[in-house]
DNA sequence: GAAAATTAGGAAACCGGTTGCCTTGAGAAC
DNA sequence: GTTCTCAAGGCAACCGGTTTCCTAATTTTC
């Protein structure tokens, strides 16, 4: 891409342009120019075009700020991520810029990192900049408390969900996720499933422990052995694998809290001379492509769907900013990706994805 | 944290309080109630008083826009990631927003995509919204064409940079990162160094393996064979690990172009019978905690310091706003990060770090 | 040809702040 | 008692747009 030269100093003012610079060249009135570049008032169209050329010639693009005066809009929303910009933000970030670019707004970026008082600062700051609304987004999808009570602009809540009801949150089935996962295995025939996955006192881990639990239960199975509560880490997928091998009872699948645990599993499955998927099938959380597709084999997984995630709190904050508010929690669909740790007759390198 | 009641709308008028408001409660004219904010002018204490308690009860923000309009100044900047936000950008925008934050800066972000249509499009919409000035960055140190030309408001490149060396960059010494890895390796007592990395046309490779092959011809020595150019991925270290193995050289190092080569080759070498650090040293590159830590034995790498990066960008970039421009590419030195994958007598678990 | 209707475009208020200048009033100086 | 001085605070312009209202000129109508 060549460097533009661009407009904004084309007709060689010092400044960018204002609308004044604009009527003056096209020998109107200021508010003449205003209408003719907004296709306001009447005029002629002779007129109208003059305008427009010496807008162009002189780059003039209107100034924002002026804008937001007298329309009170600014046509900015704030993203506050209340714990750090990570892995699970991105997509929700590029997500959410993604339907927001599209309504022509732009995004503020706020990292809270996991401090209250940074949280409200920028909190504060983007209501002073009247951003139209604010989006909240975080690591965790624990429940936390709404950032603030009775604000002046809409707030949607996208990954982590708000304690109160009445607020709009979006945030993924992961017990649905956990039950494609157990029905996934019990398909492949498997009945002897056992569970890692990252701390008890963790919203996600319990999650979808439980929802393994139950879903097994409903099929009248067990678990192998407890949940293995543990960290989100590869170590601790390697090391439970070694308490498992370790146990009494047999087993030929694990499903796995995350995919990092996914792979700690692998690896330690291999070096003890198991077979995955033909001795002990794997699924993982969260289809992390760096592991999921490392892994080896590459891992079954479930995705989230993050970034359309992000574009569906995206839209309600847009639809609450025009006035069309959808309070509560929104639960969206997580989906399996099937990859060769679960697959008997999938070639290897091929990605098939479920028909949800 | 509890949710604040905010003070948007403590007073209870349905919309922000603007300084009208404020001044009318205090029972002043707007311009006294602006000097006594502010501290400006001559006024009796009480009369401050009054109006800074009537602002409070109000819970009175200055609307930004309305400053901006007057100031010239929005106190915003704009971040433009030229390809996608990713593991390179996290650090680099959590850096560059401490000091902008640090600042009072608020800070757009803007997704590009690798769409130069998109781009252009951030760019104007950046530039109408009067940001202060910009940092561009990207996931390839590459050099780029300049976004723009004279732009009205100050640039900096961040980790990517400008083929316009009148353009303020500041780049990571990728050259100086390899040849700590060198340097490192043969201190060790190693001499007979393999090197493993992504495609040959891709800078950061071209750039590492080329300083890699200097210092040891520094030194004396040659490379093991040619530098092995593949993909930035496991699958290639596993793969080049197996080239390296089946050719007639001997090696006792490998230093590889990226962690996640790094580790395929790590898992190669063991899978081969070779032991990490004792029989082969290794050595990677871009210190990503999620492959350098999880890796077995963890690595040894070099960390680019991108935090750093994006705050030595931010305050360029402020500098440069405030009349200071530092135009010219910046460099600043890499890391060396000291783990097992070369250690002889550190202990497993702990980390040190190489005091530069 | 004069009155009415229509059109084109200008003047000014307004959004929400800041700031320079001016007015008012009180106390000091004589 | 009169003038001078200075502190305190009000008035209004300004930033850059939009919009309402109004005027002037042209065209239509009879």
């Amino acid at each position: 891409m060549p460097p533009r030269k661009t407009k904004e100093n084309a007709g060689s003012l010092g400044r960018p342009a204002t609308i004044s610079d604009v009527a003056r060249l096209a020998g109107v009135s200021v508010g003449t120019a205003s209408k003719a570049l907004n296709g306001r008032g009447s005029l002629r169209e002779e007129t109208r075009r003059r305008v427009r050329s010496a807008a162009d010639e002189l780059g003039f693009q209107p100034n924002t700020a002026a804008l937001t005066l007298n329309s009170g809009r600014t046509y900015t929303v704030g993203m506050i991520t209340t714990d750090t910009i990570g892995r699970f933000s991105i997509p929700l970030m590029t997500g959410a810029e993604d339907s927001l670019g599209a309504g022509r707004m732009s995004v503020f970026l706020c990292d809270a990192r996991d401090d209250p008082i940074r949280e409200q600062y920028y909190l504060s700051t983007l209501l002073s900049r009247r951003v139209d609304g604010i989006i909240v987004t975080g690591r965790r999808t624990q429940a936390r408390a709404p950032i603030g009570v009775d604000l002046p602009v809409p707030v949607v809540y996208a990954f982590i969900s708000s304690t109160d009801p009445r607020d709009c949150s979006v945030v993924p089935d992961e017990a649905g996720g956990a039950r494609k996962a157990v029905d996934h295995l019990l398909a492949l025939g498997r009945r002897r499933i056992a569970h890692v996955t990252g701390p008890e006192h963790h919203h996600s881990a319990a999650v979808r422990a439980s929802a393994a639990v139950q879903r097994l239960a409903a099929a009248g199975l067990d678990l192998v052995g407890a949940p293995l509560f543990g960290e989100w880490s590869e170590a601790w997928g390697r090391q439970a694998t070694g308490i498992l091998l370790g146990a009494a009872e047999e087993f030929d699948a694990v499903f796995c809290g995350s995919d990092q645990i996914a792979r700690g599993v692998a690896d330690a499955l291999r070096a003890a001379g198991r077979r995955v998927p033909d001795d002990v099938a794997l699924v993982g959380f969260d289809n992390w492509d760096v592991m999921a597709l490392a892994c080896q084999p590459p891992l079954t997984s479930i995705d989230m769907e993050l970034e359309g995630l992000g574009r569906t709190a995206a839209d309600l904050l847009l639809a609450a900013i025009n006035g069309e508010p959808a309070p509560g929690r929104h639960v969206s669909p997580c989906r399996l990706v099937l990859r060769e740790s679960t697959a008997v007759s999938v070639r290897p390198g091929s990605t098939r994805v479920e028909q949800v």
